[in-house]
DNA sequence: TATAGAATTGACGTAAACGTAAAAGGTGCG
DNA sequence: CGCACCTTTTACGTTTACGTCAATTCTATA
């Protein structure tokens, strides 16, 4: 079974598998093409959030895996765990309207955006800490003359 | 060598230890009063973070011990590692100008604040796209008839 | 065919800041 | 006197998402 050869994803040669269409690429290229490492591909398939075909032992990336990977990635930039896309995506049928899916998406979001915007506050609440104690410390240091036992001891 | 029994701190009793005024306590007292745990505590001693006296094998916590883990908490609050916390607590002299260790802290106060300040980006940068996200969904949930492949499979 | 470049599985390592359990020694109090 | 409570040290466990070998096999290409 052979398949686009790595440079040239999208030049097929001949001899496509057997359904013609099916754009598979080997690990190599799903990594490049999605900025992970070959590891992060495996390790996503080890947690049940990829299923990719194979070649004997190689794997072969789908079209769906592209799709769910690009999940997975949305996933991580809003915060969710791998453990959270993998409840949400396994409850994914093609045969129905997904509402449980979609709720339980819905839920789930509700509280990662609660949690997003509590850290939001509390870093600012650290770059405002932050930004008062260097005032005190740039006072310190244009004034030193003044061995003050300011905190630390 | 006796000390202020548990419940009275302040209320001290006679009894004092050698030196007058110091007022020891042991790692329960410092726990409550900083609102930490005792193996926060002897994890920071672990760490060099903290030195307590000994009475025997029991920790005796003095006042620069609170001011430390003042500093300790204010750091852990910016975001600082206790490594970081460490270097600059360990660069105070107090029979010195402590330039040095002002400079080192306000160069990291600079970095750190770098980096929160990026973090509040990713963290807006996450929200929104969390909530356009959920806006999506909502919409597929209300006119949910059309079971549309949405994205995953 | 030789060799470089992919790919595989397996498994230990990492980072941070503690949590938690175990086994045992001190201590005040009724 | 005995129990409850505080404290000690030691040391493995936790969490998350991979990193980093290692040893081996496959494959493409000159």
């Amino acid at each position: 079974m052979k398949l686009v050869s790595p440079g040239e994803a999208a030049a097929n040669s001949n001899d496509i598998p057997a359904e013609a269409g099916e754009e598979l690429v080997r690990i190599g290229e799903m990594a490049k093409k999605y900025g992970v490492t070959l590891r992060t591909l495996r390790f996503y398939e080890d947690k049940g959030l990829l299923n990719p075909k194979r070649d004997g032992s190689t794997r072969l990336y789908t079209r769906r895996d592209k799709a769910r990977l690009k999940l997975i990635l949305l996933g991580r930039k809003v915060g969710f765990s791998l453990r959270d896309v993998k409840q949400m995506m396994d409850l994914y049928d093609p045969s129905g309207s997904n509402t449980k899916q979609l709720r339980l998406a819905l839920d789930k979001s509700e509280k990662q955006l609660a949690r997003l915007q509590k850290q939001r506050a509390l870093i600012e609440d650290a770059i405002n800490e932050l930004s008062n104690s260097m005032t005190v410390v740039r006072q310190m240091l244009t004034e030193r003359a003044a061995p003050q036992a300011s905190a630390a001891g």
